[in-house]
DNA sequence: GCGTTCTTTGCTCATATGAGCAGGCCCGCG
DNA sequence: CGCGGGCCTGCTCATATGAGCAAAGAACGC
C-alpha cells in the first residue's frame, strides 16, 4: 500500500468507526469518490489498523475457536476472552461459565455424562442453571475425594449438575488411589463399584479437567499423594493429572504402578468417547492442556484465550517446522 | 437490558464483527428475527461491549478532539493516539507528526507565521513535508538559543520551515532572556530587533510548544536559568513555560522581574491571536498544557490522548462540580 | 515511441442495514 | 374484570454498502 494511502485510509476508517460518517459523507471531507473511500476502509481492516474488540466476561473469541479446532483436530472448541484478565481464579470462573453454557445447549442432549471432580468442574456445575436439560443421567468416572476434605466436593458436583439437569447422580463409592494393587483389584470386582464403572463406560458425553503437576493439585489435597510423590512424578516428565491418572507431555500414563491402582475410566475409553469435553484454564495448565489435547484424549477444549493462543502456536509449529 | 438479552448481544456481536456473518445469518443460528438481531447489535455498541480502536502511528482520536473542543473552549484540537506507547519520545515525535500534517492542510494558508523555538518545535519541522505550503514566511516570536548549544538549533527550526514552505525565515537576532533590565530594553528598541518583533506581532498565525517547569527545561539547557532558579520559580507556582515566560496554573506571569527581561512576544499578543496553535505532548506537560488552555494562550491544541484526557476531566470537574 | 499488461478507477446492480411505524402483548390501574 | 399506556415485535421502505465489471491510466519491455 502507498504511503499516502495508508494515511488516507486511516483518516477514512477514524471517521467511519469513530464519527459514524458514511462512505459517502467521507468521500466529500477527503475528496474521494465513495468507492475510493470503501476500499480504504477494506484495506485498513485487512491491514489490522482496525481492531474490533468484543469486552465482556462472557465474551468469546470465535476467530480463536476456528484456528484452535483445525491445527488441533478437535471436533468443538470454546475460547473465553481473556483480555484485561489476570486474575487466575477470574479465568477459572469465566471458563466454567462458557462450559456450562456448552453443556445447556449441547445437542443431542446425552442422556449420561460421565464427570470427573476437582475446582473446575464443581465452578461448572456451580454455574449450570437449573433445569439446564430435560434429564441428564451423571456418573462419576474417578475415585472420589473423601479422606480429609469436607466431605462429598466431588459427589456434590456430580449431584448439583444431574439435579439442576432433573436427572439423576451415579457416584463411584471409591478412593482415588489405593495404597496397595491387591485393594484396587478387590474394590473394582465389587459388584457395586463395578457396576458404577461399567456405566461409566457406557456414558454418551464425559466432562472433565485437568490437574497440573505441582503441589497445589486435589490428589495431594485430599492426602492421595504427598508433594514428594507430585515431584517425583514430574521428574519423569508429568506435566499434569487427567481424572486422577498422571500423563507426559505426550499424553502417556507416567507411572505404570501408580496408575494400576488408581480406579477409574481408563484414559483410552476417554481418546475413544464420540463427545468427551474438557475444561482447562490458566497459565499453570498450559503443558496439561497441550497434552490432553495432542493425545486426543477431548474432543472438545473449553479454555482461556492465553491457553488457546499457546496451544495453536505449538501446534503450528510443531506441524510446520519453517 | 435483561441479562439474557445482553447475553444474547454478546453472541450476536461474536458472529458480526469477528465471523463477517450478515444479520439474516446470525438470526437463523440464534433463532431471531434479523430485526432482533439490528437491535441486540446496537445495544452491545450502545452499552459499550463493542470496542473499535483505530491502531496506527499516525491515528488520531475524534470523538476525544471533539469533546477537547468543547469542553476547553478550543477552535480545534488534534489529538493523537497513545495507546500502547509507553514511550515519552514516541508520543512527542507523533504529536509533531500531527502538527505537521495539521499546518499543512491548514486553510487559509497564513502569509506570515510566527513560531518559538525548541525540541517539539524541531520536531514538528523535521516531520513538515517539502513544499507543504507555498511561500510561507516564517518569523520567530522569542530570543533564541545561543549559549552552548551547536549554534542555531532554534534557528535551523525556523529555517527549516520556512525551507520546505517555499518562503523564507525571519531570526530574532537576540538572546532570550537579558540579565539586566537595561540591556534587554537597549536590544528591544534596536532598530533590526524592533523590525523582526513588530514582524512577529503581525503574524497571522502562531505555531508554540511548552516547556514543562524543571530542570530538563531548554532555558536551562541554554544556560539562560539555573536549575536553581527553576526550583525558584516553581516555589511561586510555575507549571512552565511558554515562549520563554514562566507562568503559573492560571497562565499569569509568574515573576514579573524576569519577564521584563524577557524578549519576544508579550503573551497577551498571544491570547489575542486569531489563529496559535500550541503543540504540547507528554505526562511530564499536563499541568503546563492546562495552563495554556485555560487561560487562551491557544486557539488550537495538538497534544496526545493522555493529556487530553486529562484537561477534559479537568475542565469537566471544574465547569460542572457535581 | 509504441504496444502490452497490470493496476486503479468509477460505475451498475444486488444485498445488507437502519429508520420509522402499526399491531400485539404485558403491565398496572381503576 | 376491563381499560389505557408503554414496550416490544415484525414489518415496509429508504439508504448504505460490497461485488463485479468495463474503461482509463500507469508501468514495462521491446
Amino acid at each position: 500500500m502507498i504511503e499516502s494511502d495508508e494515511l488516507l485510509s486511516i483518516r477514512a476508517a477514524e471517521l467511519y468507526y469513530e464519527e459514524d460518517k458514511t462512505q459517502d459523507e467521507i468521500g466529500s471531507i477527503l475528496a474521494l469518490t465513495r468507492w475510493k473511500v470503501g476500499r480504504l476502509l477494506a484495506q485498513a481492516k485487512a491491514s489490522g489498523f482496525v481492531r474490533i474488540e468484543i469486552v465482556h466476561p462472557r465474551a468469546r473469541r470465535l476467530p480463536v475457536e476456528r484456528r484452535l479446532r483445525e491445527t488441533c483436530g478437535l471436533s468443538d472448541a470454546i475460547v473465553v476472552s481473556s483480555s484485561g484478565v489476570d486474575d487466575q481464579d477470574e479465568l477459572q470462573s469465566r471458563t466454567a461459565q462458557a462450559a456450562a453454557d456448552y453443556l445447556a445447549t449441547l445437542r443431542p442432549v446425552p442422556r449420561t455424562l460421565g464427570i470427573s471432580w476437582g475446582r473446575t468442574l464443581d465452578d461448572v456445575s456451580r454455574h449450570l442453571e437449573d433445569g439446564w436439560a430435560g434429564g441428564v443421567d451423571v456418573v462419576q468416572i474417578n475415585g472420589g475425594v473423601s479422606l480429609n476434605r469436607r466431605a462429598g466436593t466431588a459427589a456434590s458436583t456430580a449431584v448439583t449438575i444431574a439435579q439442576k439437569a432433573g436427572g439423576h447422580a451415579t457416584l463411584l463409592p471409591s478412593p482415588a488411589i489405593l495404597e496397595r494393587l491387591e485393594t484396587k483389584r478387590a474394590i473394582e470386582s465389587d459388584r457395586a463399584v463395578a457396576a458404577v464403572l461399567d456405566l461409566a463406560a457406557s456414558a454418551d458425553a464425559y466432562l472433565f479437567s485437568a490437574g497440573a503437576a505441582d503441589a497445589s493439585s486435589v490428589l495431594v489435597d485430599s492426602g492421595y499423594l504427598t508433594p514428594d510423590d507430585v515431584a517425583g512424578l514430574v521428574r519423569r516428565g508429568a506435566v499434569g493429572d487427567v481424572v486422577g491418572r498422571y500423563v507426559d507431555a505426550s499424553g502417556a500414563i507416567v507411572d505404570e504402578g501408580l496408575d494400576e491402582r488408581t480406579i477409574g475410566l481408563p484414559l483410552e475409553r476417554l481418546r475413544a468417547a464420540q463427545l468427551s469435553i474438557a475444561v482447562i484454564a490458566g497459565a499453570a495448565k498450559h503443558a496439561v492442556a497441550d497434552a490432553v489435547v495432542s493425545s486426543g484424549l477431548c474432543t472438545v477444549l473449553v479454555t482461556d484465550e492465553q491457553t488457546a493462543t499457546h496451544l495453536i502456536e505449538k501446534h503450528t509449529n510443531s506441524e510446520d517446522p519453517s
